[in-house]
DNA sequence: GTTATTATCGGCATAATGCAGATATTACAG
DNA sequence: CTGTAATATCTGCATTATGCCGATAATAAC
């Protein structure tokens, strides 16, 4: 029947472009649905991963700094900020200095579950790819970083890319020398 | 003042794994901002471009052999099989052997709008990482689908990975022999 | 002091999904 | 052949996350 070969979609293995652009899909869609299939924790769940995340990188924020560097709208945010106060994650604080901005701070304790789930995270990522070695696990994380690098660049100039290029640490030099 | 010292998520750049495991969430989160924010089609959204990337690498399918290669309660499947016949993208007819299974066939207005959906996509990544080396791009291909196909060993054992790791395996379009 | 701007909040609508129950069809045991 | 179990799909309901718009409170500007 039709269906029996030859994907209409000539997805070339020869072309690199057009491998990374299906992959990155497949990588999207493998994460939506373990996100879906398992809340990795019921305390912290995404929203409050990445809220929390953005606090540690910028310091205590008011909401609309934190959406503009989540890109979400600032209701969205304000919503996920009740969230985590309600489970005592951050803390709300009228500015003294200008009465309509809440200041949110992280907890300590959701500094504390921030960086346990982000170790169990990355205990996750450890086991997953044990069988690399640690040059292909660098030259991952230097393919990785570039790309979003570029994605930002591309697409998000104007959001604060929390969690990819850190204010102060810049990921240093990721120039084309390395091949092999 | 948090934010000038060292987040609490100590995000070591020397550790391969850690920069993995942060930059594939940002990945996602990119992706998840970029899809809200543009809709690509309106007449092929995210859904029919998967559901017809499915539909072209396994052939004709029911919704069940969709609903477990995309990962999706069948119910889902369904809907967007629905949505999908209703703006001509598939067709839908009873199976004659089994007539509780309805056969969802790519339409060649389907696979067009797929392929060109596809070509659009390959271009907009291409410009993207324009300032590529092709040994980068190359390398960068290679490394997300190794990193694709770990997932996919390690949380996805029971789910096809349509477009992810097919390149050359028969796509076995028989209508649905897996009642054992 | 009045008016414009800003930050946040609350209501409403939207989209996508999973689960449970209903229905139609098939398979199997007697 | 009949009755029961299993299967595929569909429909209704609930959930979650989000954006937009308007309201409200506070500040800033004139």
């Amino acid at each position: 029947m039709t269906g029996e070969t030859a994907p209409v979609a000539a997805r070339d293995e020869a072309d690199p472009v057009a491998v990374i652009e299906v992959q990155a899909a497949v990588l999207t869609r493998n994460f939506e649905l373990l996100r879906r299939r398992s809340g990795f924790d019921s305390q912290l769940d995404r929203a409050g991963y990445l809220l929390l995340l953005a606090l540690d990188s910028l310091g205590p924020s008011d909401i609309g700094t934190l959406a503009a560097a989540l890109g979400l709208d600032p209701s969205t945010v304000g919503r996920q900020v009740a969230a985590a106060e309600g489970k005592g994650l951050v803390t709300r604080n009228p500015d003294p200095q200008d009465r309509r901005r809440s200041v949110v701070t992280a907890s300590p304790d959701g500094l504390a579950r921030m960086a346990e789930l982000s170790v169990a995270r990355q205990r996750r990522t450890t086991k997953m790819l044990a069988g690399w070695s640690v040059e292909d696990l660098a030259q991952l994380a230097r393919m990785f970083t570039r790309y979003n690098e570029e994605v930002a660049h591309h697409y998000f100039t104007g959001i604060d890319q929390v969690g990819c290029a850190a204010p102060h640490d810049q990921p240093k030099h990721s120039t084309a020398e390395d091949d092999s």
